[in-house]
DNA sequence: ACCTGAACACCGTTCAAGT
DNA sequence: ACCTGAACACCGTTCAAGT
């Protein structure tokens, strides 16, 4: 077959190739992000998936940190905000939102530190917010107080997955830094094979029972310290 | 001159280039980092400023994450510490601690966003853990119940700072991220200019007050919290 | 032992040129 | 309007080869 002109051929031929949306971005970008991990949710290798050159993503995202927030609000829907509205206790039922919240913040520690950075505005945000101030409200906080509340309540859980996604790492004992946590901790470096033990049980058991103590601390706190006056 | 072996000549033509050492690199890096932020604080810009090529840091510093680690803990010898054993009340002065090392991390978001990564492990930050938990002795927070809250202490502070540094930027009426700003604050669509406005406040005195406020409800919250049983 | 150039395998973003 | 190749200006890290 010669080369020039050739008639416009059905598009059966590359199903894969969609024509490019705002919303099959974030989509392709989303697979991407469960085949390979957040450090992998670049604009080239994202492009590549899409069979196109990176440029042409730009038409549809400002950037690589609006790509992320896009896709950061997509998994916010995973947020099981059931507890909401069910019975029970409002304390334990908040704190049972937060847990899901971290839980799938987690996972993606990386998108984690995106959303401390460059404050998520999709409506998966919205909704989270909306629900953890329902809970405020039935637990008698204030409308100010609960403003300030829930940005405390999700700002702390954010940074706690933020933290935890990059301590799921062996620890080794010539490690200068695991060195240091095995001092904070109380470990004379004696002992130190032991922390290998320990740090399996920081990240399940113990790491469970912190987070979980840290969420009742804020709510302790909210309910104890008013706004102060002047604002 | 022709070429080929030239005698040895003294150091002294080439005064800015001492021989390589872990401190000459981190104090490098350091002066980089008031210069041209952290951004630009990389293993090559470091070494081009050092004359030499990146592969030659690799002989000192582990890798980029160890650097800026490095880095951080030389800054938090700024932290003032002097609170902790001067005259009034407790909290007052874990407050005045926490704010001094909040800001001096503010300057430096990214480094806060690197010590939330990598737990912080030199000098500089075991003296100011040694600090809160004297602090919190003096309030008669029970040992294993300061251990955790000085994590929840200086965890809420490195990302506040965290979030702080980024948002030192102007409100766009047509950025979507700042309509939803808007909407959090409670403002409708159509007061919208007035965030320009309110946004320094909210840097400034409210933001002061928010912060502040979080501190005390840690602080209240810790007072008010037990540990759980079984740990 | 220490240092290095060069290489490998990537990045984000812009822009002129095409369709 | 949408899409693209190519370019610009960078990255971190490794490694063989030198001194």
């Amino acid at each position: 077959m010669p080369p020039g002109k050739r008639p416009p051929i059905s598009r059966r031929d590359r199903p894969t190739k969609p024509a490019l949306t705002r919303q099959g971005i974030v989509e392709a970008a989303l697979s991407l992000l469960r085949a390979e991990g957040l450090e992998r949710v670049t604009m080239r290798r994202l492009a590549q998936e899409l069979d196109t050159g990176a440029a042409s993503l730009y038409v549809y995202v400002r950037n690589t940190a609006e790509l992320h927030a896009l896709i950061l609000d997509e998994l916010l829907g995973d947020v099981d905000l059931a507890p909401v509205s069910a019975a029970g206790e409002w304390r334990e039922r908040l704190v049972a939102v937060l847990w899901s919240y971290t839980a799938v913040l987690v996972d993606h520690s990386g998108l984690a530190q995106s959303a401390l950075v460059t404050r998520p505005s999709g409506p998966g945000y919205l909704h989270l917010v909306e629900g953890v101030l329902a809970l405020l409200s039935e637990g008698g906080v204030a409308p100010g107080r609960a403003a300030w509340a829930v940005d405390l309540l999700l700002h702390f859980a954010t940074s706690t997955a933020t933290e935890q996604g990059i301590r799921s790492r062996a620890i080794d004992a010539d490690d200068e830094e695991d060195r240091a946590a095995a001092a904070l901790l109380g470990l004379s470096p004696e002992t130190f094979p032991h922390i290998v033990a320990l740090n399996a049980v920081l990240l399940s058991v113990e790491g469970a029972e912190r987070l979980t103590w840290g969420f009742h601390v804020l709510i302790n706190g909210v309910l104890e310290t008013p706004r102060p006056e002047s604002s």
